[in-house]
DNA sequence: TATGAATGAGAGTTCATTCAT
DNA sequence: AATGAATGAACTCTCATTCAT
């Protein structure tokens, strides 16, 4: 029956998610992460080969920023409304699966390279809009384009990872308003001619 | 003999430093640690009262940035070298060290909030540095400084973590240019009345 | 579907014989061969009830000597060339699976029984071979069939077995010329009226 | 304690005799061996670091056959003595091993070289023990030593690997008997000019 | 007939920690 | 102070077999 198929499949991916969550790679064990499903051990076997397949899985999708808000903006001087939509779209994945990532990462070569393939795209849709923004004339002619994609990630990510390691709340509350007046202050600096 | 004994200690602090970065916090066990400290496991736990302490005191050598190069400092218009100072200081320390971090983060409540400790330490050096400028006239005046020391520390950290995990050496040769670039780009930012 | 059923009992068999000569009775899992046989496994319990009732078939078929090339000699002196045909009926059986024999034989009674079986049905032959040939006077009189019987058997299966272990091609290359040899010597023995 | 420690050690070797002779390789779980030794599963594997590397040297102590008997006899014509001292010594080792063996050669590639080097050790010292036979003239001067040394070394294990898989006691009991009479034969053979 | 998802006991192995010496 | 053998719970993963569909 697929419709059960899907079921046991998705509800051990669900299970996965706040297993993780709640204890880290190495904290989950596969017990956990099957008795939080109602799945025989067998079941999760027959699903997925490893509890790493598992976890890619449920890194893919708890991590990956949709391409969506993207290709609709084919026009002329939307440029900033499009990175601004890049630049806020890693606010919709759970933050608190950072250090989840982190936890993995050393464990698997398979989530150190899914990772670094993450990164590596929305750099490069990072440089790719910049770019067309120099065409466009909506961004200053003389930037180095691949250094700011990499610090606009690096701002991000970087936002995150406090957001995530400081206990108090107060913190993590920043996290929205401090990328927002972190993309007025880049944005400005990039659209000018000369700062 | 307290000087072996704190040779004992240092030996298998350096040890776990190594192993630690090698392997991870949860990949290195402590057989691979003593043996490479060429110390026995029981020496091990008369230093240490369990792995996880090691890792602290580890962690400490490792990533505190120490105050040094700030308090001789206290002259007028140096804010600027001093931020700067602050800003670079993360680069000596070593950067592969922040995934293990999180590896050991979910493990150990007290990692977690040593960390926590640190991230924030940093932010209140940034943030009461930009006072500082501002009552002396080098940063404007309305400034968030809370906000954008917040967005320092992230874009610092955030640089750390992509360099990490980018297996291209593009990646991390990087980093001292980007930071660089960064670096020069707030500080424009920061101290302009008008930008 | 007769046809379709012999088909898919057949392509079992195939995969088994196949699957045990590569992983060993072990190694081999229901898995394995089902994959290999193209059929579910459910298809698989349906046509053996066990994996042990499968090797045991799959036994029959690599490992029986077939007792054809005895009975059309029923002469007189042909005593020669029908020990003969029997002392050479093992090399063209597959060679390979003596080991395999051995690594189910601790698992399964049955099989354990079986490989009794047809070691004593062969020695059985043998010995009945050797009579015939006192009676017809080609064999010497004064002889313990019984025994040379099993002599017999033991230098063929322990061949087989040198010869399976031996890594180096010359070992197996040297099989069928030692069994030559072995028979020829044993032959001179065995109707020589004093040796 | 060093006596201590032999005693552990040592008392998970018998252990490993007796739980893989009455399981075989694959039957005989480490739970079997260390309940059966007295002794906790992390204590196993602080001795030993696999079931394998157990079976290695269960399978030495059990199976290897010592050069003793042999080196101590220089003189002349002593070669028949030295041969059949070689021929019979396996009879001291635990013939119902030898399935055992197989149980664990699909299982273990390092079992697998052992054997071989086993076998092939054997067989080399017979060859050589011809070869000295031919020297001294006790041994006939045409005779293929290579090949005669092989066929010796199969007819003994063949022999063990029968008298092991018949379950009636009379299969075992006529082993020694057997390979008196197998000696006896080959000797004659061997030793003539002319048979 | 045929399927393949589900089972669950049990496999080999690891490892932080303890403690008798 | 120092040793390293010993512990045992917990780990990931396997597999012959069952059974609802």
């Amino acid at each position: 029956m697929p419709g059960e198929d899907r079921g046991v499949r998705e509800s051990i991916i669900v299970a996965g998610v706040s297993a993780f969550r709640r204890l880290g790679y190495h904290g989950a064990s596969v017990n956990d992460i099957v008795s939080e499903a109602g799945v025989s051990k067998g079941g999760f076997y027959h699903h997925f080969p490893s509890k790493e397949a598992l976890f890619v899985e449920v890194m893919e999708r708890v991590l990956f920023i949709r391409e969506e808000g993207e290709p609709p903006a084919p026009g002329d001087a939307d440029v900033e409304e499009r990175l601004r939509a890049l630049f806020f779209a890693p606010l919709s994945r759970e933050a608190d699966y950072l250090p989840i990532l982190f936890d993995a990462i050393k464990a698997s070569a398979v989530v150190r390279e899914r990772v670094a393939e993450l990164f590596g795209s929305y750099r490069e849709r990072c440089e790719g809009l910049l770019r067309r923004g120099q065409e466009v004339g909506a961004v200053r002619e003389r930037l180095d384009c691949a250094s700011w994609a990499f610090q606009i990630v690096a701002s991000i990510e970087g936002a995150f990872l406090l957001s995530v390691v400081s206990p108090d709340p107060t913190g993590s509350e920043r996290l929205p308003e401090a990328l927002d007046k972190l993309f007025e202050t880049l944005w400005r600096v990039l659209r000018r001619i000369d700062i």
